[in-house]
DNA sequence: TTGGTATATCGGGAAATTCCGATATACCTT
DNA sequence: AAGGTATATCGGAATTTCCCGATATACCAA
């Protein structure tokens, strides 16, 4: 993964929220469908899509952008897909800040 | 200072490159004009573009941008602007990343 | 199979970013 | 004062990003 991928990734308002909306998901988003749990699979685009008040088709992007970047991971279940915070692509950015800059 | 805004100021090739190499002068550039030293005071402008292969114009609006989201600071002697990085911006963003995100 | 819900992808207008050459400003030297 | 060097600012063409609505896809339920 290019670093300035990573950087990009962080460069808008809504992802940044997102990611740390994600960091603590029972503080920001309501019980999930299908009985899915914050620690397994992380939290569904509706509502996160919801919480930022931008469209679907939007965050559904955002999303796979902040996927590409190696910060977020997700799991789809029945017809939801569940998005997480992703602890090792976090870590690594936190050394490349920490050795290269 | 916007979070947002450190972001995008390393979301670009040249300045992620730009800020790495002011983390460590004495390995990335030659010795500075008007005896000044990496330590004390960092790089010329000069020295930096010619290392990027941009333009002058780029790369004096690329510094301002590191120094607006308080990557770098800069210093003027005689007719030249040295620019060097700024520990303490640099240690904000990691802070940023390991409590925010 | 039909209809409903959740998410992804597509096409595009508006705004921001990238990077340039030209020019302005600041300072130094003679 | 005049000319030279270093950097900053300006104006703009090309590209990228932002964010939308429309549509496609996937899955589920009756």
């Amino acid at each position: 993964m290019d670093q300035v991928e990573i950087f990009k990734a962080l460069s808008n308002k809504t992802r940044l929220q997102i990611l740390g909306w994600l960091k603590e998901p029972a503080a920001h988003f309501p019980e999930q469908p299908a009985g899915a749990d914050f620690e397994t699979v992380g939290v569904c685009v509706g509502q996160i899509q919801i919480k930022s008040g931008l469209s679907q088709s939007t965050i559904s992007e955002y999303l796979s952008i902040l996927q590409r970047a190696d910060l977020i991971s997700s799991t789809r279940i029945g017809q939801w897909t569940y998005y997480k915070r992703n602890k090792e692509g976090v870590e690594k950015l936190s050394e490349i800040i920490n050795t290269a800059l």
